[in-house]
DNA sequence: TTTAAATATTCCTTTACAGGAATATTCCTT
DNA sequence: AAGGAATATTCCTGTAAAGGAATATTTAAA
């Protein structure tokens, strides 16, 4: 309705904010890997990687391929595609130094007052 | 000590996650505000309007200005811009065509097949 | 057809965290 | 100095979610 809302989707938020999970997207830029692969190079119990993995797919972070006895998972370029978006739209507050400029001159100001102080 | 590592910081991500404070920031886009304004923008109580505030500015997304009674929230520009570097770091992946050609291939194949079942 | 491997699911327990209500703190105003 | 805004903090409670351990499920292999 309103029109101007990129509506970022919390729940990838979320999904990645958790740190087994954030190594999991961070080791399958590399790459498709098993379940067992994961759990071997993250150092983490089957179940709960199997957890964070149903997580992640659930929120459209990863997809899977079955692939006979395994399950193939990697990662779905959709969400970062949005969060790119998302981010993109701050870049008036991100290109900043306009909204900093009031700090930095009252920073520059409070030197010149010690200065003075100490004459 | 590896060298490679973008790191994104998760208390960025799970600071964004909760569905009031993203509120905020969506909010505070579009200038400073006070927390009563906030507050009152948001319909939240204002208790739970600074604590949400709190979180924000102790993860580094928010700054305040006390000014007299009141204490004017914005937003600062560095969380963002280690957000967008960190989604940039997947651009292989956003590109993607690629990694799902495999499934496309298959796709087709399958149209195919259709086709060919209705001769 | 039994056995084993790979993965998913369930149950339990613990912990983090959000909201509500009350209260403390700070600063302005009179 | 007292009262009143604006904001922060504390305490309490409920709930969601993560890890551990056990078990179910699916598929390959013997």
């Amino acid at each position: 309705m309103s029109g101007k809302n990129p509506g970022m989707d919390l729940m990838t938020l979320s999904a990645l904010a958790e740190p087994n999970r954030m190594h999991i997207v961070e080791l399958l830029r590399d790459g498709p890997l098993t379940v067992g692969e994961i759990a071997e190079r993250l150092g983490l119990r089957q179940p709960q990687a199997s957890k964070h993995l149903k997580v992640l797919s659930d929120n459209g972070i990863l997809e899977v391929k079955a692939e006979a006895n395994r399950r193939i998972y990697k990662l779905r370029p959709e969400p970062f595609q949005a969060l790119d978006s998302w981010v993109k739209s701050f870049r008036r507050i991100m290109e900043d130094r306009f909204d900093n400029l009031e700090d930095y001159l009252r920073e520059l100001q409070n030197k010149e007052q010690s200065k003075d102080s100490l004459k």
